[in-house]
DNA sequence: GTGGTCTAGACCACA
DNA sequence: GTGGTCTAGACCACG
């Protein structure tokens, strides 16, 4: 599980991580009960600074994807703990409209759907 | 049409402006040659300060969803004349991890943006 | 209304920002649709970091009891728009057993708890 | 008497320890000059560290609700020796501030609170 | 002007 | 060792 960063997106750091690890648990890279790096480890390995991964973190835990465990650092939670954000719903009507829009018929726009979510589950 | 704010939101006035016009014209609240509103009227009526107004049709305009006449202000294009930003490749992944990490399995998740996409088809 | 910290107190000094702020709302001292200083300015008269009132903020919008706009700062919430945190019941659950345990009788804690909610309506 | 722990909580194992024996007493799960389990015997079944649970045990007699006697390890002490924190209070007037902002009006939150009291007086 | 983000360093409590 | 917190300063997008 790499991360990759673009620093010249709006899209703040701490949000391009949380991202990238929620994709991750979606698409089996990273699989329930399974250790995430340290705060410091990924912060060091990656070159952001360690605030900036602690608010990712924080807000993984606090969204239910992880649980940091005082003990043993922060794992992968099981899933089906976290709750669809009703953003992420408006989110998802906004991009269909685009694709629509792009010309992408409906059963276009299905099969990329469905390719999108396959992706996870063929691993 | 009608706009509506959320001035809390992460998202900034400009591109909530910008999103309820595409998603308005997606689902044909808002039809191809179809005159806009002018940044003035607009301004004025919903509150918004007009550089703010100003920046979101130009945002529109250069991602091809409106075209500027300099006689009759603001009409929305054709369709197929938008292309489809490369970030919402990224996004559609990121939000379909999210439903599928809800529990939603692959076939309520399709359904979920088939019914998306008819939102504007019915009309 | 004016704000007080306990610099060797456990509980951290967002934290501490956080639940004044929460009293001060519920016991009248700062109503609906009131303006809260800046984050700038609150940090600067309390000589706290402003990352730390930040947080603080944060905390209080997520929570629903404060509103942030983008245009003009942060505003009280109307009432009823905030809910309860499951550790809030716990902790009372909690309190309780300890002031019954230090030989307070059922109706000394009652008038208590009834001289605390009155605190806010008295105003 | 059953311990449960969220390790995911920002409380403190040792408080999560010291917080449920407080109840226990207060709602007579544990009477006055029940033996309580020794340390070592309460590490183990828990799977918390030793020194953990001693600290808990160090605070709990330090606020008066056990006793400790070298030949029959802790007891629960008798009602009435324990004195009440003073941070308790302030809780406690927190505490009421978001059961009242949450919606919650003085009759509600009287009953609640004489429920939690009645908890541990009607076994 | 505002809030939001980020950095580089530090200290602390917990386990 | 871990995560959590805090500081002092900086830059940025938004309106």
């Amino acid at each position: 599980m790499i991360l990759t960063f673009d620093f010249s997106s709006p899209v703040p750091i701490y949000l391009q991580i949380r991202n990238q690890i929620v994709i991750g648990i979606a698409e089996k890279k990273l699989m329930p009960g399974e250790k995430l790096p340290t705060i410091r480890a990924l912060a060091e390995e990656s070159g952001i600074n360690m605030m900036t991964v602690s608010k990712a973190y924080q807000l993984l835990k606090q969204e239910g994807y992880i649980i940091t465990d005082r003990r043993s650092g922060a794992v992968v939670a099981d899933s089906g703990k976290a709750s669809v954000r009703p953003e992420s719903l408006d989110a998802l009507r906004l991009y269909i409209s685009e694709l629509r829009l792009s010309g992408m018929s409906r059963e276009e726009i299905l099969a990329l759907c469905a390719r999108l979510y396959e992706e996870g589950e063929k691993k």
